[in-house]
DNA sequence: TGTACTTTGTTCGAATATCGCACAAAAAGG
DNA sequence: CCTTTTTGTGCGATATTCGAACAAAGTACA
């Protein structure tokens, strides 16, 4: 284990839209690190051009992108299903996106927006929890049960709305709910006003790999003729995907 | 400077859409570490959660996004433009984006796309060599001369299409224009079938920070036209833009 | 405005982890 | 089956990290 590397990763961790610039101090103290450690990380960091460095606080340089980035551009995932996505947001006008699991939360991959439903824009890369998303339901469900479970204890669930469900003994049913009927259905968990429906995308193995759904506002049809109105043309790329193996 | 640190980085950035999966000895090779130093890095990064590893080739895991697009969230950049970006787009019916530049690099930050154009898919993150994109042009030309040469002579000029500049004389003649005029236009030197407009952003402080982009297929309408018909509404996003200082 | 106090940044020797050579093991190739 | 190439690992020399102590800068309050 290099202790170093593990520190520095802590340190560009610790930037976040909250905090774009950081003090020597308020670095070392996110990242749970001594003062002088977050200030030999930071200077590492901006004599490698990851960081700028005014004197007095440190912000990070696009360069950081090449990490992350790079990680993107080595999934073939997105410049595959990205053509898919943007057929079936075209056919049923609505956006649509595929995201993975990691850890508590899911990440999306690829996107097809329409007009904009939710408050915050979305795009490849962008990060929402796991336990009130359509989408983070379905990955969530393809986890044994122990998984889940683990995962949905690490961090507190918020209510994020009045209708998020934040009970995990709720939250595990509702898992084996939709392991059964193979999708979900979301009402106004994330944010009000916005419904998605969800489905899982296999690998050659069969194995949920992904997860590709459908964002609608609230107030254009009732609730239970979305799962009719939209599963179809999900049910379908689903198929399509499987067939040229992911 | 720790120098495992910056040997972690190399790691990471050594897989790419070529190569997502490494050996270690591979790893080695391009990050031009030792085998033993590499398979230290790989080690700890796959402890970390970083890197899976199936005994022969590891591969990057979307904890990775966590560092790069950490990085693109503190930038207040692509939630200002992205509502502008979308009403920009779909006024002129075309796809619009906005990009910063990383040393001879675009790096989209954000985008609106309508029908593609391009043969690849553009999203924020993505990358394309400066010196053939509009984007690439105008922010290049907000350098100082000998910065933009030295940049410019870093890497091969590769000729992605008969119509890419590669000569590095004139493309500093073309930069100087560029400065001149306000704006940059391309014709089909990233790829055949593809035009684009490019106008810069600035800051408070009337630094260029970024570029705005439409792009257009080739074939719609004469050259000459395109900048008549579609530098206005970029020109306007630029004006409102700077008024709410970036 | 001066003084005490808090916070932040930096230095330095002791302690520790890293570097990369050299060797061992395992594949690959003939 | 032996050679060649690739891959994995132990170990001493070496460079890096740790954290307490110090210095500097900023704050609070009389």
């Amino acid at each position: 284990m290099m202790g170093s590397l593990a520190k520095g990763l802590k340190v560009i961790e610790a930037f976040s839209a909250e905090r774009p610039r950081l003090s020597i101090s308020e670095t070392a103290e996110i990242a749970g690190l001594d003062r002088a450690t977050a200030r030999r990380c930071l200077l590492t960091l901006a004599e490698l051009g990851y960081a700028d460095y005014d004197g007095k606080f440190f912000t990070i340089t696009p360069r950081v992108l090449r990490l992350g980035t790079g990680c993107l551009a080595t999934m073939p995932l997105p410049r595959l299903v990205q053509p898919w996505l943007d057929r079936l947001s075209q056919e049923i006008g609505q956006s649509t996106s595929v995201s993975i699991l990691d850890e508590g939360e899911i990440v999306y991959v690829a996107r097809a927006a329409q007009q904009r439903v939710m408050s915050i824009a979305l795009m490849p890369g962008s990060r929402l929890p796991a336990y009130c998303t359509s989408m983070g339901r379905v990955l969530l469900a393809a986890l044994d049960e122990q998984r889940a479970r683990q995962i949905l204890s690490a961090k507190p669930l918020i209510a994020r709305t009045e209708k998020t469900l934040t009970d995990i003994e709720a939250l595990m049913r509702e898992l084996a709910a939709t392991r059964a009927r193979g999708y979900a259905q979301i009402d106004q968990e994330v944010e009000i006003g916005l419904r998605s429906l969800a489905v899982p995308l296999f690998d050659a193995r069969g194995q949920t790999i992904a997860a590709l759904n459908v964002g609608l506002p609230a107030n254009q049809e009732p609730m239970q003729e979305i799962a009719k109105k939209y599963l179809p043309a999900l049910l379908r790329v689903q198929g399509e995907l499987a067939k040229i193996s992911i």
